[in-house]
DNA sequence: CTCGCATCTGACAACGTTGTCCAGGCTCTA
DNA sequence: TAGAGCCTGGACAACGTTGTCAGATGCGAG
């Protein structure tokens, strides 16, 4: 085993960090710079005999070309940012292994970032992603105005917002229909015979949570249902308050007989709260669940699919590159409802 | 709204893609160069008043600094790069995430990439990062042979090797405690009086899977159990062939009463195999699931914590980078064995 | 009023690569 | 054998930034 352990080699004042270049590769090879540049990226014009000798400098050096400087001298990047919120969250996984697939067969890099669901870090993150000079972006938006981007969509970053609509400027959205499906979801637990029906969900300046709140109560006044205030809990995504908010409106004298969970945390945590409940009591979620069908009832769910929303908008951010595209457009992805016994369960009043 | 859909101003032959630079800046601030330059960077030494116009001129523009240039200049990109296997897969988000806030903390970004289990791809990718000249690397590996990475590490690459050993090259590992971990999840399945236990895992050609079927071993032969053929299954991940797998071992004369699932893909299928058997099976996997506490029985798992072996290794690396570390070193975190039922079930002989 | 000093500013080179362009050597033909 | 044309290779500038260093400016003191 070779000895890669001399990290003194690398501290400061030795040679560290100290790199071959080009230059050097075109001294040892006993040619021009162009020469070796031209062999690095396979133009045409150099004798097998002269490439082979640079090929064995190249290898005998380690060098590896430096792709800032070259980024520099050509303008492009060949990589793309994702700005979203928590890559540990089970939804954004998919999403962003679906733009890294896309960005992949463009050539390009993908660099990704979490907001935390914070305005401003999604703010410092994009424009940190833009000196790199990524060549596009797709922003899972935390916060509700992006009029910061628009000197970088003026001077040619490729733009694309994801689950959730830009806020003030005109630009690309791919989303889901959350007020369908939302509505949908709600609409089916009234035709299973239900009238008190709660909604639990995330801070209504979340366009995807005020989208399935509209849903919720379009669903109930299609149902001629007045929504009475108690039912409905907004801004609540830590476990805590969910268990809290849940646990009051399955108390009193007029308990909810369902409920309708606004995104996958949510419901994860009222599953567990209605896990305890004496009465069984209904329940569909925003947003699939992995083994959601081996629980007891199975979980219903209101679906989406967020690698195809990934897809979708890394392939029309590679599309706004090659110029194909003009017009900013909105593209709605539908939902799935998908039924497995929590939502079918009838009112246990 | 403002009218940022002119995307004809970008198409190549307009004035696509042209930035201002600090040039332009200098220009329009009748500064010099240097100036702008002292401005952007919090430097001291620049009037109030010169730091207003200039500041002026910069919001006017909407100038953005070019780090390529600027990385190109100091020699230092901060940024690190991560190549893990599938950032889809739900035990990958909370590494990549924490290895992220521990990048931030250092003022650094990440970017990363899927291998998707590809030695092949992993290597494409890693020396991608070292081209855009990541300052160090962590790496999930899917090969076996790193060597390819020498020259990087030599020139002052930093380099962290997480959840599975380097190949063939000396360098810091994080990595869980696979080996007993499993020893530990099948011992745990033989106290409560199995000792027909099948085991289903990865491709041995995996560090973690082949460690996982040692501890399978070593708890069997501690308790004087002598494994027969048809108990273990190696190198079946994808749903349809681990179903397959799991079906075989508890058909025939002498079906095994417990499972012991390698990784959390196949535990998920495991599981669901198990719920259609007429008789009850004891199944204990390698890492923990969510909503493993709803299932029933619920879920007993070998838990790992992703989230602190890349905690581990991103702080690892980072101390290679200020120079505090000098030996490469193994470090192995411990596991934790989690009971909730479907371990404690007895066998059903 | 002049000198010295401190403070602020800008000219210039360099980072490593690629695009442009020209020189030199070769082959082929007349 | 001379001239035309092709092929290979190299010199040089440019990309946008930062570090170095020297010049300019203003202020106070002698």
């Amino acid at each position: 085993m070779p000895d890669t352990s001399r990290r003194a080699d690398r501290l400061p004042g030795s040679r560290y960090g100290t790199r071959p270049t080009m230059k050097d590769v075109a001294a040892r090879a006993g040619v021009g710079l162009k020469t070796v540049s031209r062999v690095v990226n396979g133009e045409p014009g150099v004798t097998p005999d002269t490439e082979r000798r640079v090929q064995e400098a190249i290898d005998a050096l380690g060098f590896r070309r430096n792709d800032s400087a070259r980024v520099l001298r050509k303008g492009r990047t060949a990589s793309i940012g994702l700005v979203l919120e928590d890559l540990a969250d089970p939804f954004y996984g998919p999403l962003s292994r679906a733009v890294e697939e896309v960005a992949r067969a463009h050539g390009a890099l993908l660099i990704n970032g979490s907001s935390a669901e914070d305005p401003d870090r999604e703010q410092e993150l994009a424009l940190a992603l833009c000196a790199r000079r990524v060549d596009g972006l797709v922003v899972i938006p935390a916060g509700d105005d992006h009029r910061y981007l628009e000197p970088e969509i003026r001077a040619g970053v490729a733009t694309v917002f994801v689950d959730r609509p830009a806020g003030k400027i005109d630009a690309d959205v791919v989303l889901s229909d959350s007020y369908g499906g939302a509505r949908d979801g709600v609409a089916h637990l009234i035709a299973h015979g239900h009238r008190r029906i709660g909604f639990i969900g995330d801070m209504p300046r979340i366009h995807t949570a005020a989208e399935r709140l509209r849903g919720y109560r379009a669903a109930m006044e299609d149902a001629g249902i007045v929504v009475e205030g108690a039912w409905t809990s907004l801004g609540v995504t830590d476990p805590e308050r969910v268990r809290r908010a849940a646990e009051e409106m399955l108390s009193g004298p007029d308990p909810v007989t369902a409920i309708f969970a606004g995104n996958n945390r949510v419901t994860v945590t009222v599953i567990r709260v209605l896990a305890e409940q004496a009465r069984p009591v209904a329940l569909v979620g925003f947003d699939d669940i992995e083994l959601a069908d081996l629980l007891h009832p199975g979980l219903t769910v209101v679906a989406q699919d967020s690698a195809l929303l990934g897809r979708t908008a890394a392939e029309r951010l590679f599309r706004q590159l090659d110029g194909t595209l003009l017009a900013p457009e909105r593209i709605e992805l539908p939902t799935r409802l998908i039924t497995r016994g929590s939502g079918e369960l009838p009112p246990a009043d």
